[in-house]
Order: C-alpha cells, then sequence, then structure tokens
RNA sequence: GCCCGCUUGGCGAAAUCGGUAGACGCAAGGGACUUAAAAUCCCUUUCCCUCACGGGAGUGCGGGUUCGAGUCCCGCAGCGGGCACCA
C-alpha cells in the first residue's frame, strides 16, 4: 500500500513532529502493536453460542471502486463504536465485511483501460482491504467473501433458478435505453440529457425481453410488514410505503363509440369523479395506441416522439405534457349519449394500472393542465363544504381535496367516500368493472446486458423454450476471456460461450447472455455471512442464529431499492424454503454524507484540499503558484470536483484513531459531516491530552485495584458523580446513536477531571482521579480503540479492554438531591431557586414568589395563575 | 414533476416528554509559560443597548395553538436524497 504525497500546512506537520518532546503518544507503534495483538488473538472472531445473546452488526458493504473513500470512513467507525460497545456489554457480535463487487465501473475500466475486470476489481479488493485494516476495525475477516467469487453467485443462481420453478421469475418485454451509435445498452446514469454518454446519439426506448422478479407477488406484506420496523427512520418507511403506493380505485371499461365490442379499460382511483370525465387518454405504448398507429402515420410519428424520452420516471414526468387526438371516441357509462374524445397522452404511463386513464380535469392537476392545453370542458363535480354549488367553478388549480357531488345524477350531495362507494357498487352491477386494489410498485427487471454481473442461467432452445441450466452444472461461470474493445454485451460477442447443447433435447441452444441486476447480491450477502464457507447458500442453523441484523448501517441513498429487494428477497428465500425470515434488518440508520468545501483557481479548475492553502482572512491561495483560489460552496465529496480528502493521507499524518474520533465528534451520524482540517485537529490534540492525563497524571495514582476509599472531599465527590453520570449518558446517547453527544460527555468528563488538580490534597483526590481516567479510556475503547488499549495497558490492565465489560455506574452517585428550577413571569425567565429534588408545588411557588426579580417582574399586580412542573419550571402568569 | 428530509451563534452542534436556547468542540480575541516559536494551560466569546446592575431581541421566513414553541399545526423559501439499468 503507498501514501500518495500529501502537502499539508506547515502547523500541522510542525504539531506532529513537536510530539516527540514529552511523553508522546506514538499513533505509528501503537496502532500496529494492537492491530497485531487483537489479530493474533483473534480477538473479533465468532461462532454461535446459543447460551449468549447476539448482536449482528453490519455496515453496507462497499463496491471496491479503488480506494476507500471518507464516506466508507464514516460507515464503518460508526459500525465499529457499536460492535465493540456491544461486545463489551456482553453480547455475541458478528460484525463481518464483504465486497459488492459486480458492477459498471469494472467493466468501464475494462473498456476504459483494457485491465480484466477479475483482475481491476480483486486488486482494488486487496488495496481497500489494506487500507480498511488500518483503521482497526474489529471485522470477523474469516468470514470475508465477494460477490463476483463463482463460489458466491453460484447460490445466486440456483436461487434464480428455484424463483422460476415458482413463479416468482418470468420473462416479458421491459423498457431500455438504446444507443443507437453505440448499439448499446445504456444504464439511466449513462443518458445526459437524452443522449448517450459516450456517442452522444439521441437515446430511444426499445423494449427488450428480460427476466423480472415478482416483487408484486409481496406487495401487500411488504407494505403491512412496514408496521413492524420500528427500529427503522420514520422517513424510510414513509419512502418505502409511498413507492409500494396501495391505491383504491376501479377498473372502468369504456364502450368505444361505433366500434362494436370494443371497449378500453382504465383504472382510477377517483371513480366518484366519473360524471367530471372530459377524456379518455392512453399510453403511447397502450396496445391500441400501436393498433391505431399502424394506420394513423401522424400517431405513429407522436409515439415515436413520446418514446424519444428516456425510460426514467424523472425525464417522464419533467417532460412537456403532450397528447395526440385519436379520433375515436368513448361512451360515458352512466350518461346516455354523451360521448368523450379518446387521446394518447405522454404522461399515461403504460407500467401502471391499464395504461389509460379517463380525464377529470376539475379535480386532478395533471388532467387540468391538459384539457386547458387541448381546450377540453372542465366540469367540478367535487364542490368544497364551504363553497356554494351553483357559483364554484375551477380556475388554474383543480380541486382535489374533501367535498360534496354535485353535477353528478345519483352521486349528488354524497361525500367523496361514499361517493367512491357508490359509483364502485353502480359500475359493479352495471358489469362494466369493480373495485380494485393497486399498487405502484412494480415488478423487478433483473436481465443486465453486460458482462461484470452473475450470469443467468438460462438456457434458450428452440425446441424446448427456456430451459434452467441443471444444478449439477452450476455455476456458470464467466468467461475469463471476454473482450471489451466493441460495444455492446461481450458474452453475447463471445465466440463460444453462448453456445451450449440443451440439457433436454440435446439440440444446439443458446446460453442466456444476460447478467443479473448487481442488487441481485446484495439482496442477501447478509445471510451468507452467517455461514460464508457453507457449502450449501446457508446453514440454516447459523442463519437462524444471527440473522436477522440487528443494527444495519448506510447510506440513505439506499432507502427504496436496496432495502425493499432485501426484504423481498427474505420473503421468497422463505417462501422456497431457503430459510425462515421476513425482515431481514432489525433496526436501520441512515448516515449523512461527508461533505467539505469546493476549491477553483482562476481558469475555473476544480482543485483538490491539498493543492490550497487557507490564509488569515479565510480567504486561499494555490500552493503551487499561489494565485488566489475561488472558495465554493460545501458539497458532497466527489472526484469531479476535486473536493476530497484521502482517508489514507489522513491516518498517515494523524493516526486511525484521530480519522475516526473525528468521524464521530460534532456531528450527529445521520446529518452531514463537514471535513475540515481544524476538526481533525482537534480530534487529535484530544487524543494527546487523554495520552497526557495518563502518562503525567496531576496527582500520584494509586494502585490498579486499590481499595475505594471511605473519604471523599467536595471535588472528588464530584468528580466522582461525574463519572458515573457520564457512565449512565455515554450508554444512553451509544443506544440512541447519539455518537457525537457521547463524546462530548467524555470530554464533559475529562474537564471535570482537570478539577481535580486544585483538590489533589483532599481525601480520595487520587483515587477518585484513576476512577474517572480508567472510565474515559474504557468508554473511549469503542471510539479510538488503539490508544484506549494502550491507556488501559499504562493504567496496569493485563487484559485488552477489547474483552474487558462496560463499566457499571453506581445510581447512588447519577442523581442530586437539588435542583434549579426556573422562574418565568408570563412566559419570561426571571430567575432560578434551587429546590430540593421532588419538592411539593407550593413550596416551589412560595420560593419562586419571593424573588426580588419575580416581584420585580410582576409589576405589583398578583398572579392570576401559577404553573408549576417540579423540578423544572415555575411559570406566574399575571 | 412526484415522494422524503434538512435549516439553531463567525462555524460543527446540544436542548430525551412542549418547560432556563447555545452543552461539547472549532475559530477568534486576551493572558500565562518560553530567548523565541510550537505544544500546553487560564480567561472572554449569540446579537443589540449599558461603565456596571440590568434590559431587549433571537432557533430560515409568515401565520396559528399554548401559561409557555427550536420542539406541535398551516403556508412559504432555500438546500439535499430518491424516482425502478450508478452502487
Amino acid at each position: 500500500m503507498s501514501a500518495s504525497p500529501v502537502r499539508f500546512p506547515s502547523n500541522i506537520r510542525s504539531a506532529r513532529t513537536s510530539a516527540t518532546m514529552a511523553a508522546r503518544y506514538n499513533f505509528r507503534e501503537t496502532e500496529a502493536k494492537w492491530q497485531r495483538i487483537w489479530e493474533e488473538a483473534k480477538a473479533f472472531q465468532v461462532r454461535e453460542d446459543p447460551k449468549r445473546p447476539k448482536y449482528y452488526v453490519l455496515e453496507m458493504f462497499p463496491y471496491p471502486s479503488g480506494r476507500i473513500h471518507m464516506g466508507h470512513v464514516r460507515n464503518y467507525t460508526l459500525g465499529d463504536l457499536l460492535a465493540r460497545y456491544k461486545m463489551a456489554k456482553g453480547f455475541n457480535v458478528l460484525h463481518p465485511m464483504g465486497w459488492d463487487a459486480f458492477g459498471m465501473p469494472a467493466e468501464n475500466a475494462a473498456i476504459q483501460a483494457g485491465i480484466h475486470p477479475t483482475k481491476w476489481t480483486y486488486e482494488n479488493i486487496d488495496t481497500m482491504k489494506a487500507q480498511l485494516k488500518v483503521m482497526g476495525l474489529s471485522y470477523d475477516w474469516s468470514r470475508e467473501l465477494a460477490t463476483c467469487d463463482p463460489g458466491y453467485y453460484k447460490h445466486e443462481q440456483k436461487m434464480f433458478l428455484d424463483f422460476l420453478a415458482k413463479g416468482l421469475a418470468y420473462r416479458k418485454e421491459g423498457w431500455v435505453n438504446w444507443d443507437p451509435v453505440d448499439q448499446t445498452v445504456l444504464a439511466n446514469e449513462q443518458v445526459i440529457d437524452g443522449r448517450g454518454w459516450r456517442s452522444g446519439a439521441v437515446v430511444e426506448r426499445r423494449k427488450l425481453s428480460q427476466w423480472f422478479l415478482r416483487i408484486t407477488h409481496y406487495a401487500e406484506d411488504l407494505l403491512q410488514a412496514i408496521e413492524t420496523l420500528d427500529k427503522w427512520p420514520e422517513r424510510v418507511r414513509l419512502m418505502q410505503q409511498n413507492w409500494i403506493g396501495r391505491s383504491e380505485g376501479a377498473y372502468i371499461q369504456f364502450d368505444v363509440v361505433g366500434q362494436k365490442d370494443q371497449r378500453i379499460e382504465v383504472f382510477t382511483t377517483r371513480p366518484d369523479t366519473i360524471f367530471g370525465m372530459s377524456f379518455l387518454a392512453l399510453s403511447p405504448n397502450h396496445p391500441l395506441t400501436d393498433e391505431l398507429a399502424k394506420r394513423n402515420p401522424k400517431l405513429a410519428e407522436f409515439v415515436a416522439d413520446c418514446n424519444r424520452i428516456g425510460t426514467s420516471e424523472a425525464e417522464l414526468e419533467t417532460a412537456e405534457k403532450i397528447g395526440f387526438d385519436t379520433g375515436l371516441s368513448v361512451a360515458h357509462p352512466f350518461i346516455p349519449g354523451k360521448t368523450h374524445p379518446v387521446w394518447v397522452a405522454n404522461f399515461v404511463l403504460m407500467e401502471y394500472g391499464t395504461g389509460a386513464i379517463f380525464g377529470c380535469p376539475g379535480h386532478d392537476q395533471r388532467d387540468l393542465e391538459f384539457a386547458r392545453k387541448y381546450g377540453l370542458p372542465v366540469i367540478p363535480v367535487i364542490c368544497p363544504p364551504d363553497a356554494d354549488p351553483k357559483t364554484f367553478a375551477i380556475e388554474d388549480e383543480a380541486f382535489t381535496g374533501e367535498g360534496f357531488a354535485i353535477n353528478s345524477d345519483f352521486l349528488d350531495g354524497l361525500g367523496v367516500a361514499e361517493a367512491k362507494r357508490a359509483a364502485i357498487a353502480r359500475i359493479e352491477s352495471d358489469k362494466r368493472g369493480k373495485g380494485a386494489v393497486q399498487y405502484r410498485l412494480r415488478d423487478w427487471g433483473v436481465s443486465r446486458q453486460r458482462y461484470w454481473g452473475c450470469p443467468v442461467p438460462v438456457i434458450h432452445c428452440e425446441a424446448c423454450g427456456i430451459v434452467p441450466v441443471p444444478e449439477k452444472d452450476l455455476p456458470v461461470r464467466l468467461p475469463e476471456d471476454a473482450t471489451f474493445d466493441k460495444p455492446g454485451n461481450p458474452l453475447d460477442h463471445h465466440p463460444t460461450w453462448k453456445h451450449v447443447d440443451c440439457p433436454k433435447c440435446g439440440k444446439k441452444a443458446r446460453r442466456d447472455t444476460d447478467t443479473f441486476d448487481t442488487f441481485f447480491e446484495s439482496s442477501w450477502y447478509f445471510a451468507r455471512f452467517a455461514s460464508p464457507h457453507s457449502k450449501q447458500a446457508f446453514d440454516r442453523k447459523a442463519v437462524d442464529y444471527w440473522l436477522p441484523v440487528d443494527q444495519y448501517i448506510g447510506g440513505i441513498e439506499h432507502a427504496i431499492l436496496h432495502l425493499l429487494y432485501s426484504r423481498f428477497f427474505m420473503r421468497a428465500l422463505t417462501d422456497c424454503g431457503y430459510l425462515k425470515l421476513a425482515e431481514p434488518f432489525a433496526a436501520l440508520q441512515t448516515q449523512g454524507m461527508v461533505v467539505h468545501e469546493t476549491y477553483r483557481a482562476p481558469d475555473g479548475s476544480w482543485l483538490m484540499p491539498s493543492e490550497i492553502a487557507k490564509t488569515g482572512d479565510g480567504a486561499a491561495r494555490r500552493l503551487s503558484d499561489g494565485v488566489p483560489v475561488e472558495i465554493g460552496r460545501i458539497e458532497k465529496m466527489s472526484k469531479s470536483k476535486k473536493n476530497v480528502v484521502d482517508p489514507e493521507n489522513i491516518i498517515e499524518n494523524y493516526g486511525a484513531d484521530t480519522a475516526r474520533l473525528f468521524m464521530l465528534s460534532d456531528s450527529p451520524p445521520d446529518r452531514d459531516l463537514e471535513w475540515t482540517d481544524a476538526g481533525v485537529e482537534g480530534a487529535w490534540r484530544y487524543l494527546n491530552r487523554l495520552y497526557r492525563m495518563v502518562a503525567e497524571p496531576p496527582l500520584p495514582l494509586p494502585p490498579k485495584g486499590a481499595p475505594m476509599p471511605n473519604d471523599f472531599g467536595p471535588r472528588a465527590l464530584a468528580a466522582r458523580k461525574a463519572t458515573h453520570r457520564t457512565i449512565v449518558g455515554v450508554g444512553d446517547d451509544i443506544e440512541r446513536f447519539h455518537f457525537n453527544k457521547a463524546v462530548a460527555r467524555i470530554r464533559e468528563l475529562t474537564n471535570a477531571l482537570d478539577e481535580l488538580k486544585e483538590g489533589g490534597r483532599e481525601p480520595g483526590a487520587a483515587w477518585a482521579y484513576r476512577e474517572g481516567i480508567e472510565t474515559a479510556v474504557r468508554l473511549i475503547g469503542t471510539m479510538a480503540p488503539h490508544l484506549a488499549e494502550e491507556l488501559w495497558e499504562m493504567l496496569g490492565h493485563k487484559e485488552t479492554l477489547a474483552k474487558t465489560a462496560w463499566p457499571e455506574a453506581d445510581r447512588a452517585l447519577t442523581v442530586e438531591d437539588t435542583v434549579k428550577v426556573a422562574v418565568q413571569v408570563n412566559g419570561k425567565l426571571r430567575g432560578t431557586v434551587e429546590l430540593a429534588r421532588g419538592a411539593a408545588k407550593d413550596e416551589a411557588e412560595k420560593a419562586a414568589l419571593a424573588l426580588p426579580n419575580v416581584t420585580a417582574a410582576m409589576n405589583g399586580k398578583a398572579p392570576k395563575r401559577v404553573i408549576v412542573v417540579p423540578d423544572r419550571i415555575v411559570n406566574v402568569v399575571v
């Protein structure tokens, strides 16, 4: 592993070198020493142990992109703190790490740099693993896995075949982004402003026959079970709920005018507004649209225009709403003789409902804009409760609120919910449709036309159709000798790989040349960690013992897809008999991004933080030539803006403990963390202070385990109280993921211990100091484990901290007998009174009213009311 | 466009249940130690008025509920995450 040279501001360098003068903390030696000791003791290797409570901590495994970045450092530091804490609390802790090793960057490296994806990936894994080791994380490395290993993906091929047998995998046409120049399928991120990233050609939508997983089979269960995920952030649960998007409504069939037996079926969530219908709209990809377009070149052109927009929902939704009048019309189901035009509209999605809607401009904003644009009628049919139905009209805004039906024949006067019920009843009795539940969730398309993924274990035979690869032939391995010099799918180009004999009839057949979406691998890796070397996908005993993951930690960007797919997978695998588990992640913690200032040279090019130096007035200059640098906004660290700080340099210059402590200080885990040199310095200084507090204590320390004195002076007692309050507080903070507060509390404790310098001659002072500093070291051992181990040893302990239990607080020392109670007059603070804890209300009131400040503020008036919240506040209202 | 968040001193933040806003830290200023610097230690530090005592304002903006709102409700703005083939 090599450290790339980075220039640091001179004060940083001298801070380090001068650190050799007095008793100094040598982080290089110390960190290496403890990493070696942990490794030799196999301190973090675990086995199932039914006698002990288990705890499974997992950080989202990384894609081996090349080097560890700060986002990884933050993620793993959070997990490591928790893992070490739970170990100290007596849990049997599983804390594994692995590699999400399939994906596009490896393939891009092959195309651009000619490096084979296998080589590229494994070299990256080596580099990144070495970087992680230097961080001193408490992983059980014996469980390491890489998803590109055939030993891993063969299980996933078996799972797919089981899904296929169960009807959970099926084939249908799906849309892809097609680059007509490169003749390649593009990922959404490879489409930039509607053009292929490499060719620049305008991207087209194309239909392709692909594999889908039937996640919608579990839609209701996935939705219902969100309720049980009470240790997930509320916003993630909400996002998942909305993603699944359950809506109640109805299918309604409309007769096409002048064409006997021709009907169009729509889905609507607002059957109550059926009398406000002014048009019917078909998706550009509706089968009827296809049919009409064959006879109508203008319509065909319109459809082609619509298909020029990419496949992503964001693109479709932000595109201008356009329509095409087909000339057809449909009859209104309840108004004899009334007809409505049939349009094709680009905002109607074929993937949702039936691919056709009825438009009610009065009560749907999108329909309203469409109607205004094309001069279609707008009829209000729901009247707000406080409006006059005779004059109520729709202007620029559709009315989507609660109200009562008007202009609606048999629905008139009914509320929205009642009108829905009545409309559905009538639709059903007329045999024109039925009430139904619809989900926004779509089945998961897993086919990718790429090389670096898990091959789909299926053979296409002209005679037999789709034939699963027999289990004895698994895994279907990727051919190593693929070439990446021409666009398209390398597996498809490969001269021999796809040609096989049909396992059923023995005639010549073709392999499926697609690979799986990489979300496939990450949907079950956490379960594989329970028994990573098992010949089967899972060792049932191990999985039953370790799963679910007790605490999962990762970025909010995975709030929907990865987590939802994993939840689906556990259900599907349960149904296929692999294991028995619905919810893979009992608790979820989402982590904010690591952000940094951006810097720009006068020529507009971005500069790395290591290329600039700050001047005293807050401005910045380029180190190489001294030109002024423009300081830009604080953004997520990214290669494109160059606002990255390489963790390796930080660890090289300050040590892993400093980097870890900084990651935990100041910002709560789920918020963005701004990386600053000053913050790193702060963490570094504090670790050195701790070191001095042990190496050069202000009082002669009693030996380890010296009996507790009977007598403590006031400062010594105050220090002991601080110590025990800190134990309680830090434990609570860690359980709640308020790690920044836990750091602050430990700092408060060491500040409190400083006070003993003055009270050194008091009885019990030295004993209290040892108790306090040992506690501080034990607690910070979850955050800066190397230094803590070293100090623990210096304090005379033979057992490593990694094997030492969490301290117990003496509850008698954590509660004060008196409390300061705030006194307000009319809600404004006017003073405080010191009262016995739990003092009676009238006593508190009396003490409050006796304060001179309070009587002054009352201005001679008598109190109208006095609110007393015991131990907290007295508010006098005059 | 749709869904979901976030916004508190010069800066990162804290305030567990609606009850003393700013713990802890960074930066800055002053001081001690030192030949000097670094390191370290001590003090000040939300803003405004006041020598001081004290007073007033203040949690993105505008409203509301409440004895009391950073916290709850309604509306708005700015910033960010996701939108199904990035991982």
